[in-house]
DNA sequence: TCTGGGGTCCTAGGACCC
DNA sequence: TCTGGGGTCCTAGGACCC
């Protein structure tokens, strides 16, 4: 049996925390420039605002129904979160932290009666941090899902599920019928694992509910569209296919991607913008003890605009793993040069760590250098080629003439008898606009 | 004028090998 | 006349999550 811990409207009720004004007030949370809503308190969901709706678009309700914008603040959302968190340990022997606002709670040998314990674990959430939550409890991570689904559809929406299921939704003593009753007042689209393209294909097919999509046969789902959906009718049937991700993995890439408040042109505020990107990017990746391997840097126009389009990525193969913040920011400065034109609107730009491994295997991976320094060596004459293209030939060079010779000299070792040799890829010298 | 910032997993198809 | 077949690895793209 598994639970679902989950902060009602999470960034709000952390605001509201610290500002009890905005109790019973249409809230939302913005993005980064105040570019959409990220969180919605119930009175702004009412007035019909939508997630990850663009700011602009729900302004005017600023005026006419006195809805409330703050601007997000992480860091404060970030501590709010370990606080729920580390309460919501104490409802059974296993947590997963599935996200900043929820977690899963393993349930096998808690005794006594679930629905209970839960909302002793609820309301102790509240009197200590301030921030009300739902909770779901179910056979299967996905019946747990939509079991806190309907603890807060329950409670924000009266009418909608029976009110007994409000804030802390148990299907652990529901019969089978009782529990299809509930799937069968589910939109499918509202079931963990249906997204927007799957879930207009299931309706179009005539799926309308949960119940309907539990009802079908696992294995026809699979031809039709995938194993992530067969498991999730399995799921909703009852069998559990999801388990608890106990202890966390690394992450297998790292990301720090912005939008630009105002558009850009020019490389010098991209440069900027890419450096901070990537110094950012390797301090997630030391805080988890890891080296990269590639870099990948990016900028786009925005799509939403009519403007010239623009889109281009490069991925820039670092010669040794590290998580070195100047060798990254280098290696990111170098791609970002290699696909910059001028003369359009840039919107957003992004740096992302690839091929991540734990520092550990960094000497493994140096005795393998031999078999990969042709192909690394490949990417580098095509990145060194398409910055030459652009920025005129010559405009970079390697360090040294002696790399044909010496194909060593794009290796591990500095040669001591010939100190200018170019050593490595992070000492490539810079391009310079 | 103004449209987020992270992640994960799966699949199809091509390259390559024997 | 007749032109294999299966396995593995890699990558790009799509779909999903919050």
């Amino acid at each position: 049996m598994f639970a679902l811990v989950d902060g009602n409207n999470f960034f709000v009720s952390c605001e509201r925390v610290f500002r009890r004004s905005l109790e019973g007030q249409p809230v939302v949370v913005l993005s980064n420039n105040d570019g959409c809503c990220i969180a919605r308190s119930n009175e702004a969901k009412a007035l019909g605002v939508k997630m990850a709706q663009p700011w602009h678009e729900v302004r005017c309700l600023e005026e006419s129904d006195g809805l409330v914008a703050l601007s997000a603040n992480f860091a404060l959302y970030g501590d709010m979160s370990d606080r729920m968190m580390s309460i919501a340990a104490g409802l059974g022997p296993t947590q997963e932290i599935y996200s900043i606002d929820e977690s899963f709670i393993g349930l096998d040998g808690v005794r006594g009666d679930l629905r209970e314990r839960a909302l002793a674990v609820r309301s102790r959430i509240l009197d200590w941090t301030g921030i009300p939550c739902g909770i779901g409890i179910g056979p299967t991570k996905t019946l747990s899902k939509l079991a806190n689904h309907i603890g807060k559809t329950a409670e924000r929406k009266p009418g909608s599920y029976p009110p007994e299921h409000a804030q802390v939704c148990d299907m652990s003593k529901l019969s089978r019928d009782q529990i299809d009753a509930l799937l069968g007042a589910t939109a499918v689209g509202d079931v963990w694992g249906v997204g927007r393209r799957i879930g207009t294909q299931l309706v179009d097919g005539g799926v309308i509910t949960a119940l309907d999509l539990a009802r079908l046969d696992p294995a026809s789902v699979k031809r039709g569209w995938s194993v992530v959906l067969e498991r999730t009718v399995r799921e909703l049937q009852g069998v559990s296919c999801i388990g608890m991700e106990d202890s966390p993995e690394p992450k297998k890439e790292i990301a720090c991607t912005r939008s630009f408040g105002r558009p850009v042109e020019e490389i010098g505020p991209l440069i900027e913008a890419v450096s901070e990107f990537a110094s950012r990017a390797a301090e997630k990746l030391r805080g988890q003890g890891s080296h990269v391997r590639e870099v990948l840097v990016f900028i786009r126009t925005s799509p939403f605009r009519k403007d010239a389009q623009y889109s281009r990525s490069t991925i820039v193969p670092l010669r040794r793993p590290c998580s070195d913040t100047s060798a990254i920011v280098r290696a990111a400065i170098l791609g970002l040069r290699s696909i910059y034109r001028p003369g359009f609107k840039l919107a957003k730009a992004g740096v992302m760590l690839l091929d991540l491994a734990p520092e550990s295997r960094e000497q493994f991976e140096l005795d393998l250098g031999e078999a990969e320094s042709e192909r690394d060596r490949g990417r580098l004459m095509q990145a060194l080629d398409a910055v030459n293209d652009r920025w005129g030939r010559g405009v970079l060079k390697v360090a040294s003439g002696k790399v044909g010779a010496a194909p060593r000299a794009w290796g591990m070792k500095q040669d001591r008898k010939s100190p200018d040799y170019t050593t490595s890829w992070e000492d490539m010298p810079v391009a310079r606009a």
